[in-house]
DNA sequence: TATTGTTATACTCTATAACTATA
DNA sequence: TATAGTTATAGAGTATAACAATA
């Protein structure tokens, strides 16, 4: 058997977790027609109506020129619509197509969500997501 | 102040976390000249001396054919070498530079680890590993 | 028959620079 | 002067198929 020091290193493990969750949810949403980004941003403009992509970017860590293809993936799919706020920003929102793909996106990640939470012995449970978030805001964004 | 719905998300915060960790440390090795994977496979080598490209790749979830390149890359600097098992297989060891290499590299993630668990508030420091091992490993294959 | 190492290739995600127009 | 939206591009990481040689 071979041995394995990386079993004990966080931050390895932080990443083949979010790896192997995150092939894990793609290959759900995938007879949705929805990569993980997409769902994010539809759960985020649905919470947010009129949001601009930058500011959405910004939420989601994703750089302005890489919203472009997403955003317009989405728009020509139906799902979102734009609205101009004034003559330099663009406000987002869902459409009915939207919010009703956002429905079902919805039930699949919930799902999910509860599943790996499953996963996770009793007694850690509870302390993952703060675990989490303690790692990933900086301390002054923390609740 | 927009609403973020993503943060009891579980799964998004753990993707989330995994970056913003991931790229940090990509950052502290890259004076090293090496990456994530590149300390990783050093590791493994170092732990499992005459291990194959292929038990490596299984590993570390890194297919077969993605390995050649890293792998002749770490052997161009020098920091591992081949030595034939048998007329297939091939077995890596480090090489003196390597294991020097290696040990500069130890240190930087070390601190980088520790760092890590102290963003972490105490009452759920001590089940951050095991709640993420979890999430990763099946239940057969967990200790 | 399964496995090793390899080549080639394509797709996604991400990062950067630059440009126009507007606040 | 800073920001929004966009285009173009390059670099990683990852996934698949195929092949020859060997176990």
């Amino acid at each position: 058997m071979m041995k394995d020091p990386l079993a004990s290193y966080p931050g390895y493990v932080l990443r083949r977790a979010a790896h192997a969750s995150g092939a894990e949810l793609t290959a759900r949403l995938e007879p949705l027609g929805l990569r993980q980004s997409d769902v994010s941003m539809l759960i985020l403009i649905e919470a947010n109506p009129g949001i601009t992509a930058s500011a959405l970017g910004r939420m989601l860590d994703i750089q302005r020129a890489n919203m472009v293809p997403i955003l317009k993936r989405m728009e020509d799919a139906e799902l979102i619509a734009r609205e101009a706020i004034d003559g330099k920003s663009v406000g987002l929102e869902l459409t009915r197509a939207g919010t009703a793909k956002l429905s079902k996106a919805r039930a699949v990640i919930d799902a999910f969500e509860a599943e790996l939470l499953e996963r996770v012995p009793v007694e850690h449970r509870n302390h993952l997501l703060p675990a989490l978030n303690a790692l990933w805001r900086e301390p002054d964004q923390q609740g």
